[in-house]
DNA sequence: ATAGAAAATGACTTCGAATGCAAGGACGAT
DNA sequence: ATCGTCCTTGCATTCGAAGTCATTTTCTAT
């Protein structure tokens, strides 16, 4: 009656020498039958599979990864998840991951000041290779390369070190929405930028203010924390320090963008887009939304996860390939928001 | 010259031996080091830990996992992360999980099909709990039960079988709403549903046509599907098929209240709140917005995020634990897109 | 100085699957 | 019938850390 050894008790945890002790076989064969392209006889692969299915067997993954050394599974780093433009770049990344075969450990950081702690548990769980939308230092870059992990910076490159890195590009979307609003017969334009320590808010409002120097304007910049209240404080800034009447205003991303037309329209009484064009980066949901229709550039995301997923693939399987920057450019999104040319 | 062993040769890859013949021990004491409450002399330890900062040692958690039986894992199941109100969500519990030394392994459905493709992930991986807002079946989360995997449902409860859950009550919430609207003297009532699939929505929904019927009110419903585009279709579906001028619009979500909102006002041309009162539910950043101010219920997510977490940690350390439900009111929030009594 | 308790340490096994290697079996050609 | 080739299969080892147990060292009390 008192049986030594509980084949199966622990249900649904069967071991792969579970499955070769129901099926007749050796535990090697049973792992050969999960294997792709290994070889076992029809017959014997039978046996095995239907064991499996009656012991609801499945490889235990930290077992494998043990052994082959892949865990098969990538970080995801991202800052701050409330941005409204991260979601969907999550989402994506993931099912994009999950279709390779490829998990997903996902780090959510509440400060950007984190990242060390989070790169702690990065190392012990052996990931095959990362995603980061957060700012890494170069010594946080450094550490990746001594150990071997591939990593792909998303909106944003290495600072020193060459990283592989998938960008929307900064200086033609802000190019173009400068562009569009000079035909438009704009003349005092505004900057509501991002954070200080924001690296396309850095860029994407130097490119602004670079065309715009170009063309022979000037503006006034304000800071920003891409946040819907900063929107609101940022233009509420600029009418304090603005002496000649703001025509239009450029912000770092929809988000702003959208805290400022409402703020416009509702705390000073101002018309968008007659009394004032404002345009915003990124194309998020909200920003297509009847009440704004923002003019922005729309980043490719689509695009722009898959190339991210398909260069990461490449560096685990060929780890010495050289960092790689792709640009993508974003589209113009022509909403009413702004007086265009 | 020619090393048998390469001591460290693969950087950043030194394993528990490495650090042992470094600090001259033996593995056990490497392993113990790094064990909280183990028996080292302090001399021995300053000897292994400096070591292991030599060779950039950490401990490697998937074998940690295999030996110990727990790969402090947990698995996130969220099928639309383009929700607004998940995101929000999905941080705090990573955020929260982390905190505990729990690590996230995140599945983001396309679609609720999904499901059990990912549950072959979730048991390979041999996760130590879940997390899910999404929808499962009873045979799934019977193979959650069978496989001693604790499991948290979060904003909806298992079918049929018995499953700790969390939520945010809908009745009292909807209850609220429909007080405050009936209190505020509106007489024609609609009300936009979520997707037939969702539990909250239906729940949301029925509560509201409850509470409503007790109070000798009558309603028309639509179905939408939670996104802003469908707050937009449901408010001209209800426009054609209701005869007599509604007053009061009650949404299963913010999203769509908000789509509702800027339909009313844009393509119909009616006032908000003067001429039709609309309300929402979860709180979400956008019903803030100075644009809407949507009154409607909001979730705490604070909260809820923090007792699902604790709920799950305490399953994973007694398995035996009764299913619980937790259930959280929300609270009211006041905007200006409803006259209130 | 010495017995005895307590603390520290190391040898060895274990977790579950993958894989190199060698042995066994099937099959065709002669 | 015999040999050689190719396909299957099992044995034994491996990945890296944890933990059991036995042994050694250290400390305490007499």
């Amino acid at each position: 009656m008192a049986a030594k050894k509980q084949p199966e008790a622990n249900n649904g945890r069967a071991t792969s020498y579970d499955v070769a002790r129901q099926a007749g076989v050796s535990q090697s064969a049973v792992s050969r039958c999960f294997k792709q392209g290994a070889s076992v006889a029809p017959r014997t692969r039978e046996k095995i599979l239907a064991a499996a299915r009656e012991l609801n067997y499945y490889p235990n993954a930290i077992a494998q990864g043990l052994i082959t050394r892949r865990s098969n599974l990538v970080a995801i780093i991202i800052s701050n998840l409330t941005n409204l433009y991260y979601p969907e770049v999550l989402a994506e990344l993931t099912q994009r991951l999950s279709a390779q075969g490829i998990r997903v450990l996902l780090f959510s950081l509440a400060a950007e000041s984190d990242v060390d702690e989070v790169l702690d548990q990065v190392w012990r769980y052996r990931v095959d290779g990362a995603i980061v939308a957060a700012r890494l230092d170069a010594q946080q870059l450094a550490a990746f390369a001594d150990r071997g992990v591939p990593v792909i910076l998303y909106n944003r490159i290495g600072e020193g070190e060459p990283v592989a890195s998938v960008c929307c590009d900064s200086v033609s979307g802000e190019n173009a929405l400068v562009d569009a609003l000079v035909e438009g017969d704009h003349h005092v334009f505004g900057i509501i930028s991002g954070p200080a320590d924001s690296y396309v808010g850095e860029e994407r409002v130097e490119a602004a203010r670079r065309r715009l120097h170009q063309l022979g304007r000037d503006c006034q910049i304000v800071r920003g924390n891409f946040d819907y209240a900063s929107g609101d404080a940022a233009l509420r800034d600029l009418m304090r320090i603005t002496d000649r009447k703001l025509d239009a205003l450029i912000c770092a991303n929809d988000l702003m963008a959208i805290g400022a037309i409402d703020s416009a329209r509702i705390h000073f009484g101002i018309e968008v887009p007659q009394d004032l064009s404002v345009v915003g980066f990124d194309g998020v949901g909200p920003a297509t939304w009847l009440a704004y229709q923002v003019t922005t550039i729309r980043q490719p995301v689509r695009r722009m996860t898959e190339a991210a997923v398909a260069m990461l693939l490449e560096r685990i399987e060929q780890p010495g390939l050289s960092p790689e920057q792709r640009l993508f450019a974003g589209e113009l999104l022509t909403g009413s928001s702004a007086r265009l040319g």
